[in-house]
DNA sequence: AAAAGCTATTGATAATATTGATCAAATAAA
DNA sequence: TTTATTTGATCAATATTATCAATAGCTTTT
């Protein structure tokens, strides 16, 4: 038994194909076959029942594929002790960002990180807090950016900073004569919403939901992007809540829209998220410093009370 | 970087010697110098300083070999895996005992055992819980049976019976008197005990240390077995303590000696132990099972006080 | 019936592990 | 000092193995 045989197999196990596995694994097809053959004879089980179309694990199968996963991370981390001995930090490095993060914070750390760490390969992609917990854990992200607490005992996570909410109140809204507002302030029905699955606008319905019972059913207009909930904001449609970071980016008329939250202000806590494995934990160090050092110049709150980005169903 | 090679990592770092270790992985020396070399290349590290003699890890090569036992560890049990979908239960399993377990529990479960699991190739080897802990955890052993709580994090425990501890004392003794004699009749200086390095003897310090201060100095009557401290007891030179299992097995004359205690009698707890993971645990399972069944019929103790075997300095 | 998609098989080739013999260096013994 | 002995590295020869391109065999889709 190789661990390449047993990469071969995750590869199979991933994509229900040969051919596709073969492609991901850069090797030819019939490579891959007779590699598990070869193992799947050693072992003399089946790994996987080629009879059903796509190929499926066997019962046997899926308990292996489990403790190949374990032994393919294992085995990287050879490379981990090594990169730490020489002190190098490089090589591939995908991270997860949710959408409500992205567009501000990446900007400001980016740029700093790729000229301390030149030899890392980022590759940044924009996911939902649900797609980013399933691929921490099968291995495809290395780390991500996302609104925590998650409560998931697979991912640990390192603050990076907490972020207030600010509240976006036009002028014609009820609230716009409060210099500064309350949490019980807030109406779920006059409030825009991000759509459907980001983790921001879950927290702000849990953020409602402590002020007065939520009808899941009633109708809301919802939207993809900040820009576009300002926009309806101004048209009188409601008030909206924005995330600190963005209101940093309106133009100054509709600055004097903002109206901060009284102490402790409601606030969304944005942390560092990595599998408990620990792989590649230099490059996570580094980016929680950078990163960590940027945002300090810009968010200096203290006193905020924490609202938790978790849905029953799904978020961000 | 292939897992044999690992492999070979591992019996070069245990053996501190290549043509040994090429010996116990059933290789020539030249394919263990290559190999080595061929992932020292890779990695681009040296793992052995072969400069000193007897060879030594470098410092990276230390952090390597723990890691390289783990993957190593976690590889084999793939074959746990299938073993387990098979439902077979078989191959080399070795077992540590502690002396004074050994003989009288031996053969009570042996005979059973093999006849049940035929295919189990078990190999018995009496060590002291120190030695025992050692072998555990770098794997030279599967498992286990030794007096707990041992507080080791890297070992678990699974209790397989109480055995009172049961006096034995000579009719010019003191106490002879007594029907049943108590905790606080024992005085450590007129005890014979097991030569240092015993659990039980640590075991019966730690009780007597409950009753009065005890000097670490003071002259002490040892030997190395059961048999002898009886023997030498008869001759006047103090009373002993024995477990249970062992007053079955003395004759009839000196059973009259023989003085239990007042419930809760002092008790060590026997259990069966293995690293935390959980290798060949089907193969752990079978022995539990049988030792359990078989030691159900002759131990039938309820209220007990479980002696700590453990001693600051070393034990069994 | 034909085409497309998928995995297994085949035969050739390149890469690799292994071995036995040998060498150089370091110790240990005479 | 000289002489064995031990130890790990090196070399050439060989056996094993992984890999590939081409293709066959099978199933599903069109």
């Amino acid at each position: 038994m190789t661990i390449t045989q047993l990469r071969y197999v995750l590869a199979v196990a991933e994509h229900q194909n040969f051919t596709k596995a073969a492609e991901k694994t850069f090797v030819t097809q019939p490579t891959l076959s007779m590699q598990i053959q070869k193992l799947e004879e050693e072992l003399d089980i089946l790994i996987f029942d080629r009879s059903k179309k796509p190929i499926e694990l066997t019962e046997v199968g899926r308990k292996l594929v489990l403790q190949a996963r374990n032994i393919v991370n294992e085995s990287e981390r050879i490379q981990d002790i090594v990169d730490q001995q020489k002190g190098f930090i490089g090589g591939e490095f995908k991270l997860g960002v949710i959408p409500t993060v992205m567009p501000t914070l990446l900007p400001m750390f980016l740029h700093n990180f790729i000229k301390k760490y030149p030899k890392v390969k980022l590759k940044i992609e924009e996911l939902t807090t649900e797609a980013i917990m399933e691929r921490l854990q099968d291995g495809h992200l290395d780390a991500a950016i996302a609104a925590t607490p998650l409560q998931n005992e697979n991912i640990k996570e390192r603050v990076l900073y907490y972020e207030p909410f600010v509240g976006y109140i036009p002028p014609s809204h009820r609230l716009n004569q409060k210099n500064k507002i309350d949490v019980s302030d807030l109406d779920i029905d006059d409030m825009l919403l991000l759509e459907d699955g980001h983790c921001f606008r879950d927290g702000i319905v849990n953020l409602c939901k402590t002020q007065k019972s939520y009808d899941d059913d009633h109708f809301q207009l919802e939207s993809g992007s900040f820009e576009t909930l300002v926009k309806l904001s101004n048209e009188g449609l409601g008030m909206t809540l924005l995330p600190y970071l963005h209101t940093l980016d309106i133009n100054e008329k509709e600055k004097r829209n903002l109206h901060h939250f009284n102490e402790p202000s409601p606030a969304r806590e944005v942390s560092l998220i990595y599998h408990k494995s620990e792989l590649k934990m230099q490059i996570i160090e580094a980016l929680h410093t950078t990163i960590a050092g940027v945002v300090k110049g810009a968010i200096t709150f203290q006193n905020v009370q924490i609202i938790s980005p978790l849905s029953k169903i799904k978020s961000d």
